[in-house]
DNA sequence: ATAGTGATTAGATGATTTTCTAATCAATTC
DNA sequence: GAATTGATTAGAAAATCATCTAATCACTAT
């Protein structure tokens, strides 16, 4: 919902505050609530439009005036309601990861293994999609493969078996069945 | 509390509804935020302190990054909480009278005598003022109070039994008691 | 109809706010 | 302790927003 933006700036404003305490006094209408706030009634006249238009306010005419009252029901909802999107912002996560992905690969290449363990886990990742599920590999194959990557295959290797991403067993390596989700 | 305001606009902004619909999935930090959202880490840096000093989020170290997470507790309030003012701004309807009274009386004298109910009946209460409770006064004593502000005593007069600011019995006229209230 | 009055709109001005770049700070790793 | 990296701050540019004046609109009453 844009329109969570909208309401929530047609409040956030410190003449429409005064305007909306009154209201929650007793109706009113422009040329009294100009003279309460010692405003002009063009800027009141400019506040409430704004409010009416996002549904906090609304309007009648009575006899010479136009008499504003609140919609109160919106006021009884909890903040979050005009905070959350319903529209899930699609691959926010990806765009981080390519992120890091296009500054650690270069030409194909791993520049450098990244200190920190949330971009070395996206690093590794990366290059563990190289492997086949349910394959069973040696350590010359493994290390070769890592090796088209980056020198230090050895470094490279252990840390995935660190990370869980690959499984070994004597001189056998095969990916962790279970990591199957993250490597699609 | 003017404290409402800052928080209200603490939150209103197209970058920090995406920063918090995001911390409402998960806690996160500057670097990655700011990749997620295509802005610097300086504009959402900006944005995560201005939200942490109105208690909306709070921060904490853990190795590289410093994670950010909500308050929840302060979404789950309704709105008005934060509109409603404790302060009861006094003397509101008292600024609107004077101006009423101001534009109506000058040096003395009521230029006219309003069109709309609510202004003439402000300025009959200004004129009732002269009258004495509990004094009982002749037609003649009226029309030349009255005459003090006015040329067209008689449609004052008649004004103000009409309001049921006077009361009248033949020739006998005084100030109806329950209006005793409003002219203190 | 016409005059009077409250509400609204248009346009201009000044204030506030968001964003960036560049520099600095703070913590971590080698 | 030197270098790296993420977080923060300062300062400037650009965009947004509140407010005013003046003109117009819409309704009421004579």
């Amino acid at each position: 919902m844009k329109e969570n933006l909208e309401i929530l700036k047609a409040i956030s404003d410190e003449t429409r505050l005064d305007i909306l305490n009154i209201l929650f006094r007793e109706d009113s209408y422009v040329e009294k609530l100009a003279c309460e706030l010692s405003l002009t009634p063009a800027t009141i006249c400019y506040h409430l439009k704004k409010m009416e238009l996002m549904g906090l306010v609304k309007c009648s005419r009575s006899q010479f005036y136009i008499i504003y009252s609140l919609n109160r029901e919106i006021f009884e909802k909890p903040l979050y309601e005009f905070i959350r999107k319903n529209t899930n912002v699609p691959g926010n996560d990806e765009k981080y990861e390519k992120e890091v992905l296009s500054h650690f690969f270069k030409y194909g290449k791993l520049t450098q293994i990244p200190t920190q363990q949330k971009k070395r886990e996206i690093v590794l990742r990366e290059i563990a999609k190289q492997f086949e599920h349910g394959k069973i590999y040696s350590e010359n194959e493994v290390n070769s493969i890592i090796h088209q990557y980056h020198e230090d295959h050895c470094t490279i290797r252990r840390e995935m078996i660190g990370f869980g991403m690959m499984s070994r067993e004597k001189e056998n390596y095969w990916l962790t069945e279970n990591e199957k989700d993250n490597n699609s």
